[in-house]
DNA sequence: ATCCAGGGCGGGT
DNA sequence: ACCCGCCCTGGA
C-alpha cells in the first residue's frame, strides 16, 4: 500500500500529548520530533501538529481522510462539551484548562477489550509491551519507511495462541482470561455485533462483565473507549483518588466505595461523565508525574 | 529486598 | 451484597 498524507486545520481540542496520554490507547509512541506514530485497524500513522496544522501520514488501508476523521472523532464538537462541563465547578473547569485538547479515539472494541484486561493490576509499560509482543507473533506485518509495524491480531489469529503461549508473552495470570475471553467471542457466545445494539450502559457492562477478566472498571473503559458511552465513569486508582479529594474528603481512600463514586459522577456529570473522566483524570496524572 | 502497577476472581461472611 | 487474599511480572 502507498503512503497517504492529510492535512488539517484543527486550533482547538486536538493537542496530542493530552489525547495519547490520557489513558485510553496504548499503541501510539511519541517520536523524537514530539509526533506520535501509531497502529490502528490495519493503518499505521505519524501524527504531527505545528501550530494549528496537523499533519497524518502513513498507511492506510482506505482513504486517510475518512479514516482520520472516524478514529480522530472529529465530527463531535469538544468546544460545546467542555462548555458544558466548564459549568459543573471550578474542579472540573480547571482539569479542562489542563487537557483542553483531549479528544476520546474511536477504538476497535475487540482490541480494547483485550487490552484492557491485560491492564488488569498491571503498569503502563508492561501492558505497552504485552500488546506489542502480541501483535508482533499474531498481527500483521505492515512496512513503512523501512520499519516494521505489527497489526493488533484478529480473534480467529489470536485464537491460535495456548494459554502457554500467551504466558511465554508476559501476561501472567491474565493469559487464561484472554484466552478464553478470545474464544467466547469467536464462538459469538458473546456477540460483538449485539453488544453494539444494547442502549443501556448498565445492561450493556452486566454483559460485558461475562467476559473472563471484564470486571466493572474495564467494561467501562471498554464502554468508553470503544463504543462511544460517553455517560460511563471508569473508576481505577487514580480516579478514585481525585474523586477523593475535590470531593468525598474521606481520610483514607482506600474505603471510598467504588460505587459511590459512581454515582457522585452521574450526578454531576450526567452523560457526559466519561469526557470529565477524561480530563481528571489526565490532570491527576499529569500533575503526579512531575512531582 | 519489598512493594506496587489504570482489577478481577473465588471463597469466605 | 460486602470483604479479603491472592494472582504473574518487572521496574523502582
Amino acid at each position: 500500500m502507498k503512503e497517504q498524507i492529510l492535512e488539517l486545520e484543527l486550533k482547538n481540542s486536538f493537542e496530542l500529548p493530552h489525547i495519547f496520554d490520557c489513558g485510553q490507547c496504548f499503541r501510539w509512541n511519541k517520536q523524537e520530533d514530539g509526533s506520535y506514530t501509531g497502529v490502528f485497524k490495519d493503518n499505521v500513522l505519524n501524527v504531527k501538529k505545528q501550530e494549528n496544522i496537523v499533519t497524518f501520514k502513513g498507511i492506510c488501508n482506505g482513504d486517510i481522510k475518512e479514516i482520520c476523521r472516524e478514529y480522530f472523532d472529529l465530527d463531535t464538537d469538544y468546544e460545546q462539551i467542555k462548555k458544558v462541563l466548564s459549568k459543573v465547578d471550578d474542579n472540573l473547569k480547571e482539569s479542562i484548562k489542563y487537557g483542553e485538547g483531549i479528544r476520546i479515539l474511536r477504538q476497535d472494541l475487540w482490541e480494547t477489550i483485550i487490552s484492557f484486561i491485560i491492564s488488569a493490576n498491571n503498569n503502563i509499560p508492561r501492558i505497552k509491551k504485552i500488546i506489542e509482543r502480541i501483535s508482533k507473533e499474531y498481527g500483521k506485518k505492515i512496512i513503512w519507511n523501512g520499519n516494521e509495524y505489527y497489526t493488533f491480531p484478529t480473534a480467529q489469529s489470536l485464537s491460535k495462541a495456548s494459554v502457554e503461549d500467551l504466558r511465554t508473552l508476559g501476561l501472567g495470570f491474565r493469559d487464561k482470561r484472554v484466552y478464553e475471553t478470545t474464544r467466547l467471542i469467536l464462538s459469538k457466545e458473546i456477540d460483538l455485533e449485539k453488544l453494539q445494539q444494547i442502549q443501556n450502559s448498565n445492561e450493556l457492562r452486566e454483559e460485558l462483565n461475562k467476559l473472563p477478566g471484564v470486571g466493572d472498571k474495564v467494561a467501562d473503559c471498554i464502554m468508553l473507549f470503544s463504543m462511544r458511552r460517553f455517560d460511563v465513569f471508569p473508576v481505577d486508582v487514580w480516579v478514585r483518588r481525585v474523586m477523593n479529594e475535590l470531593y468525598i474528603k474521606n481520610e483514607d481512600e482506600s474505603k471510598v466505595d467504588k460505587k459511590q463514586i459512581r454515582n457522585l459522577a452521574e450526578e454531576k456529570y450526567g452523560n457526559l461523565a466519561g469526557i470529565a473522566q477524561q480530563y481528571l483524570f489526565y490532570w491527576k496524572r499529569e500533575e503526579n508525574k512531575t512531582a
